[in-house]
This record gives C-alpha cells, sequence and structure tokens, in this order.
DNA sequence: AACTCTACCAACCGCTGTCTG
DNA sequence: TCAGACAGCGGTTGGTAGAGT
C-alpha cells in the first residue's frame, strides 16, 4: 500500500487469493455490487486487476456456489451437454446451477476425459475410438408384420424419414441414415447432426403435460405443443406417440437452408415462437436433474421408445 | 526422509464480442 | 463507422497435496 506512493504504478498481486483479501471483495460486492469491474479493486481496497477480482467472485466467492464433488446425475449431463455443445464450459455450466464453467472444465479435463478413454469413447467426438468398438445399441421396434425386432438405432430411424429430416428417400422409400450417423451411441448425439441439416427447431415441453423433452417444429412456424398439426395421420401419430416432433410441412422450403444454432438453444434464448409450453434447457435440466440416474440420452431414448411402440398402431 | 510423479484446482492470458461515445 | 473500454470465454499454466518409490 504506502509502498507505492502517489506517481508509481501499483504493483498488482497475482497468484492465491488469501482470506484477507476475499473478505474485502466478498464485503465490497455484498454491500455494493460489483459494478464496473476494473474500478472494484480500487474501491474495494485491493491490489488486483479488475478482471482477477471478477474472475474470484464467480468461480469462487459467489454465494450461490455448490462446490463439492460431482454428483453421478450432474457428471451424466455434463458428458451428455459436452456431445452437443462441445467445449462451450459456460452453456454447459448454465445447465448445471451452482457450478463455474471453470469447474466443469477442470472436471471434465481430469476425470471425465480419463473415464470416457477407459470406457473407450473419445472424449473429443463422444464416438467409440477406433481400436475399441463397442456394439451399437440396440433398440426393439414392432415391424409391419406386428413381430418386433431388435435392431441399432440407427436403423429404427430409418421407419420414420420425415420426422427426422426432409431428405430425398431411396427406393424402398427409407432413408439412408446410416452413413450419416454410423452407430449412433444415443439420440442425443444424432439429434443435433440431424438439426443442422434441416433447420428444425426446438423447444422444451413443459413439466406434467408429456415427458420433458425436445419438441420440434420448423422454425417460423406456429407451434402448438401436442396438439396435432394436421389432418394428415403420420403428424397425429407422431404428435401422440413423439412429443418432440410437430411438423409444418408448408414451411419447410422456406427454412430449410437456415441453420440451427444448437447452443443457442440450450441457453434458452431461442424458444419456438408461438408454442404453449415452452421452456429454456433450464427446464429440462432442472427436470433432469431430479431424476436420479436420468440423463438427456434418457430422456430422448424414453420418447423413443414411445414411438417404437407406436409403429404397431400404424 | 527425500525425491518424483500425478491429479486436481485456482488463476492467468489472450482472444472475441458487445457496448458506448 | 470507428475506436476504446469492458465483460466473457476457453485454453493454458503453475502451485499444492497426496501417493508411490
Amino acid at each position: 500500500m504506502g509502498r507505492y506512493s502517489d506517481g508509481f504504478k501499483q504493483k498488482l498481486r497475482k497468484g492465491l487469493w488469501s482470506p484477507e483479501e476475499d473478505e474485502k471483495l466478498t464485503k465490497h460486492v455484498t454491500n455494493h455490487g460489483h459494478g464496473c469491474w476494473s474500478s472494484v479493486p480500487k474501491q474495494a481496497g485491493l491490489q488486483r486487476c479488475g478482471k482477477s477480482c471478477r474472475l474470484r467472485w464467480i468461480n469462487y466467492l459467489r454465494p450461490d456456489l455448490k462446490r463439492g464433488t460431482f454428483s453421478e446425475t450432474e457428471e451424466k449431463l455434463i458428458i451428455e451437454l459436452h456431445g452437443v455443445l462441445g467445449n462451450r464450459w459456460s452453456q454447459i455450466a448454465a445447465q448445471l446451477p451452482g457450478r463455474t464453467d471453470n469447474e466443469i472444465k477442470n472436471f471434465w479435463n481430469s476425470c471425465i476425459k480419463k473415464k470416457l478413454r477407459q470406457q473407450g469413447i473419445d472424449p473429443k467426438t463422444h464416438e467409440p475410438l477406433l481400436d475399441a468398438q463397442p456394439p451399437p445399441d440396440l433398440v426393439t421396434i414392432p415391424t409391419a408384420s406386428g413381430i418386433s425386432e431388435t435392431t441399432d438405432c440407427s436403423f429404427a430411424l430409418n421407419y420414420v424419414p420425415d420426422m427426422w429430416f426432409n431428405k430425398t428417400t431411396s427406393s424402398t422409400g427409407l432413408v439412408d441414415v446410416n452413413s450419416e450417423f454410423g452407430s449412433c451411441s444415443t439420440l442425443a448425439s444424432v439429434l443435433p447432426s440431424v438439426q443442422s441439416s434441416v433447420g428444425l427447431k426446438p423447444s422444451i415441453f413443459s413439466k406434467g403435460e408429456v415427458s420433458p423433452g425436445i419438441h420440434y417444429s420448423w422454425e417460423g412456424g406456429s407451434s402448438s405443443t401436442g396438439s396435432g398439426t394436421s389432418g394428415n395421420s403420420k403428424n397425429s401419430f407422431i404428435d401422440g406417440m413423439f412429443p418432440w416432433a410437430e411438423f409444418i410441412p408448408e414451411k419447410e422450403q422456406e427454412h430449410s437452408e437456415e441453420a440451427f444454432k444448437w447452443s443457442e438453444f440450450l441457453d434458452g434464448s431461442q424458444n419456438v415462437g408461438g408454442g404453449d409450453a415452452e421452456f429454456g434447457m433450464d427446464g429440462l435440466s432442472d427436470w433432469a436433474l431430479e431424476q436420479p440416474q436420468m440423463a438427456v440420452s434418457d430422456i430422448f431414448g424414453k420418447d423413443f421408445q414411445r414411438l417404437s411402440a407406436g409403429f404397431g398402431q400404424l
């Protein structure tokens, strides 16, 4: 303090924060708010840069921080979200109340990465490592003959091409999504790539009405959750059995080239207009966190099972 | 006991986006 | 339109504790 008299540039402290510094910063922010961070150190009597103060407050001193070890549910959620968002730690953190991006990033780099590798999963791509190819996920779907078949989920997707995207179908009337998705490990990993190819836009279902999940509609179209959008029997079926799929076919050409921004959706700022049960990702994550052992893939998976069960009714 | 290795975590650095004059 | 200030983000570094040798 006195050591750096007027006329000399005050030497800024670096490194670990002392309890005294923490106390000063906490007192100041609690009493006055942080305002402009660059002025905080001076007002709080700290020899730190504003940036350092901001970081200390956000990552350590904030009263709403959870701290402590991550639960299994949180870990699952982080892995699922990372599969969708990649290294967008702040967006991942936004779905985990009380956790900071720095904390999640550290947890990812020190623990999850290693775990995934041990399980033969590439932490970057979330796909099986080249030297360890587990079998594809299997789902059981009813066939036209009424006899259920067990197949991998990419094959199952062939049954409902219109639901997923608008592509030219093959001579068999089925869309070849195998080449695009390979052996999908979870539906959650499939959905974003489907999204970006057609401009579908998801919103979140409300709790209670149907199982929470992603709800799809064409961007720009009016959305009416679960109410049935046309007389088309397939769409009615989809509405009933697969609550996140809803289509407004006349809009599709208009919007098909617009790339969906999954990240924008996840931060809750991009809900579908006109829907009657719109939630940000908060709604989903809150719900997911209440479900022991249930991750995003489970949520998708549950709805997928409902869809599969419905084939027998077609 | 001394040293090395490893894991973890806090903090820093540099870049980018946004806001404002 | 532009420049500067600021906030936010993600990658990286460095310190520390504990385990192993």
